[in-house]
DNA sequence: ATACCTGCAAAATATTTGCACCACA
DNA sequence: TGTGGTGCAAATATTTTGCAGGTAT
């Protein structure tokens, strides 16, 4: 049976409390648009959604609760190929990792997750003596439909 | 026999004329320090190093060909876990892609090359019917120096 | 009570662009 | 000779920081 790709709202915070991490209003928001987004937010998509939750929520904190949750291994930093500018898009990290592929044509984001990706980093751990914090693969390249 | 994980100097300029790319002064003294910089140069290393060859190359011709080298194919982007700065890293494309691991504590860069990547990328193309562009594995954890 | 968080404004960093001029092919 | 490249300066984009005051525990 596969494992569940996504968790129930709130887990992000149960963390934060397990952890003994201060909650306040504004990382609230800015949590719960992490958990209910659909996928890869970035910075400014993530301030404009905490902000309708949050009003008094401003960019700083968002980059703050950002580099927090980074720090505490609860989300992912990616640049999906800089497909849309210079930024970065985050996501909640999930039980197994996965690869992201960018369609240079179409703009689309797929995911895939891969027993021998689990493999090649178990490669890594062994091979070169190094213990694995964070990955992240990303592909570019054409999707199905647009290499038709 | 292992594949030469180098290639001799010039071969950057080479490409450019086979594409028909215009050669400039300017664009001479970037792919001289692409070809011969031991790894990983974001865009003010490779600026300062061109100018010691032509004084006259001004960071906007820079990016402007590392913009060029990117289309082309011919260079890698890397962010190397942003462990300086938000910027980007840059090496030429060999004949083997690779994986880079950094060290969060020493700051150290590894390379890898497996064949467990190759499959891995393969599989991809394969299950997702997604051709394959570039590619991109980064890791961030901790080295043998810096686990013990 | 107090350590930690926040908004605000400004700074720092990274990259791109408009334009007039220049140089490669 | 003409297309495409260049430097320069300014603009844009992204992220960080100092500070005075506010809030969670």
């Amino acid at each position: 049976m596969p494992l569940p790709q996504t968790e129930m709202p709130g887990r992000l915070q149960a963390y934060c409390a397990e952890r003994g991490i201060r909650m306040t209003q504004q990382r609230r928001a800015i949590l719960r648009v992490m958990e209910t987004a659909s996928k890869h937010l970035d910075a400014a998509q993530l301030l404009r959604k905490a902000q309708k939750l949050d009003a008094s929520v401003d960019r700083s904190t968002v980059y703050r609760t950002l580099r927090l949750l980074k720090r505490q291994g609860l989300i992912d930093e990616l640049d999906l190929m800089h497909i849309h500018g210079e930024g970065h898009y985050y996501e909640r990290k999930l039980n197994r990792d996965h690869i992201h592929m960018a369609c240079l044509r179409c703009g689309k984001i797929m995911e895939f997750v891969s027993d021998i990706f689990e493999k090649l980093k178990g490669q890594v751990e062994k091979d070169c003596r190094f213990r694995i914090v964070v990955s992240r693969l990303e592909i570019g390249g054409y999707c199905a439909n647009c290499s038709k």
